[in-house]
DNA sequence: CTGTTAGCGCATTCAT
DNA sequence: ATGAATGCGCTAACAG
């Protein structure tokens, strides 16, 4: 337990003035110094084992090469492989996050971005699904970049890395018509968080450039993204309209949820109805049977978020970009052509 | 975009010197000022949105507040809980947590804790599971706290907070055996890591204490915690001994090897063989069948650890302490009794 | 090229 | 009970 290295013992060792250290120090003020006194201060730190106090270099500088990382609840498997993209961006540049779980509590969510604010941070990465920036507003007010995942920001002031939800969306309605089928509903999420909403207007969208017209009983809108609401979404398409051969959803906890329902009444998936999802979770292709997803790169869509606040850092010139990941299909067992089940019986009994 | 405001704002309009502004504002300190003054600089302050500068403060009291945390891969499902019952007793505190993406990679661990170190943590928590503690001696040697999770080290100089494997495997052993089972194969995980080892020893504990004897195939180590290395264990069993009735994992993913492994051979489970897990991880329960698992709390440990940490932090003389936290059974469709070959029934029916 | 100087914002010792 | 002074470890502006 000695006593902390300081720039100063360096100093000494090396036989110049701190000052000097620092510089020789510094990958970015190195030129400034002579080159063999730059090795011998190098040596000397090394023989040290000297580390730079970055608390003092950040009160100096007003910078603390932290980023404050929003999300919802890390324990929803959405946001690891995101974090963890964020996480492998920033250290590349010797950034390091500060992660903070929201829960989507207002107050909560105002307490850490105070405390991130303390804390210096140089930028804000807000992977929420809430629609309202204002809790932010103060961190943009100081002129700190913000990056918002999963979601966007109206009038485009505000970088933000998502994936094409209206693409995935197309994707999946594509697959379902691929295969026959024309008696579609779908379990779309909550319309208040823009992923549920924009894949939403993807699947409308999809439908009409098919020409197939969407009933009012075929579209459900579940409360939330969980598998009971879908499973009461599924339901109640079902009510409606007993004749449909797919549902589209617009996340796997959803389907998860029309699962439940479709073992409750005894449908069979994919004989009786296809079911796809979206997101593409860990595990989700262990399911019976294993679920057809929309894939979402979630890994790098946390990543191209981090280079985004990079960009704003480094490049203080650099304005807002909003970037759309491509998402993919993937297909398994729970969908399949149509009328496997009696189709002469038709719907309706 | 404002100048940011500092304690001498808040002197300026509160009419006092900065240095009772800081005492006021110190609750530890607060009593050493008069409760009028004390007011009259909170009022400022508020007014003012003044936020203390958490550097200048660590600078200046060399603490920063902040925990390195360190998991191999936040993208492993086993880690989002334990990280998040971290951060959430952490911020209980005032602590923030640095979190750590190691990869379980010597070269990347010891950059990171270099990092950290450098940025002035306050202590480490170190989620891994196969550190050798090396990489932390130097945070040992300065002092700083440290506090294993899911593992312990040998000596018990390092507090740790795991979850009780031996009464876990003890648990599974029992359950299986309650249903009548007498031919049992384990699917050991890797020795190396403490986990893998205590589940295995928990395992022969609870077989010897029964009075049954494991016969020499009827262990299998599999190489990793991993589907594709339970699957390999697995077949490795029944390849020894067919006449198997219940197989006990170390692991939920090895589990869903073994599911993998009877479906390829036209095994039924649970009326050919039982199989049952460890961890309970989320959406086990979505398997077909439900896979029958121990229940690890994860969160708790998570958050039992923090608070270790944190004891030793607020008090310097607080030793080393290990905390076992219970597992419970969770029975679910994939364990029943032997022979049921000729039952139609399935779980639950 | 390198030494010197002056703070960054705060907590803390010493006066008063 | 409060004011004054000092320095945490570092970087940056200015000399030399």
């Amino acid at each position: 337990m000695h006593a902390p290295i300081t720039i100063r013992d360096v100093a000494r060792l090396a036989e110049v003035h701190p000052g000097t250290v620092s510089r020789a120090l510094n990958p970015q003020t190195r030129s400034l110094v002579n080159s063999d006194t730059a090795a011998r201060v190098l040596a000397a730190a090394d023989e040290l084992g000297y580390r730079p106090n970055s608390m003092a270099r950040g009160l100096k500088t007003s910078r603390s090469f932290t980023v404050g990382v929003l999300v919802p609840d890390l324990t929803n498997p959405l946001f690891p492989p995101i974090v963890r993209g964020i996480d492998d961006r920033l250290t590349l540049d010797g950034y390091t996050p500060l992660l903070v779980n929201t829960d989507s509590d207002p107050e909560r969510e105002r307490a850490s971005i105070e405390t991130m604010l303390a804390r210096q941070v140089d930028g804000f990465i807000a992977a929420t699904a809430r629609l309202d920036v204002e809790p932010l507003d103060e961190a943009i007010a100081r002129g700190l970049p913000v990056v918002l995942v999963n979601r966007t920001f109206e009038d485009g002031s505000i970088s933000a890395c998502t994936v094409d939800d209206q693409r995935g969306s197309q994707l999946a309605v594509q697959h379902i018509l691929g295969l026959g089928h024309t008696r579609i509903g779908y379990v779309a999420g909550p319309q208040n968080v823009s992923t549920g909403h924009r894949r939403y207007l993807g699947f409308v969208a999809a439908m009409e450039a098919a020409g197939i017209e969407i009933a009012p009983g075929d579209v459900s809108f579940a409360a939330a993204f969980r598998e009971l609401a879908g499973a009461q979404a599924c339901a109640e398409l079902l009510r409606c309209d007993p004749g449909l051969t797919a549902i589209v959803t617009a996340n796997d906890r959803l389907a998860i949820g029309c699962y439940d329902t479709l073992a409750q009444l005894g449908l069979r998936c994919p004989q009786d109805i296809s079911v796809i999802g979206f997101n593409d979770m860990l595990f989700i292709d262990r399911l019976r049977p294993p679920l057809s997803s929309v894939r979402v790169p979630q890994r790098e869509i946390g990543y191209a978020a981090a280079d985004l606040l990079l960009d704003q850092l480094t490049d203080g010139s650099a304005g807002p970009r909003e970037v759309l990941l491509e998402p993919s299909l993937v297909v398994r067992g729970s969908t399949a052509a149509p009328s496997l089940r009696d189709a002469a019986a038709g719907p309706g009994a």
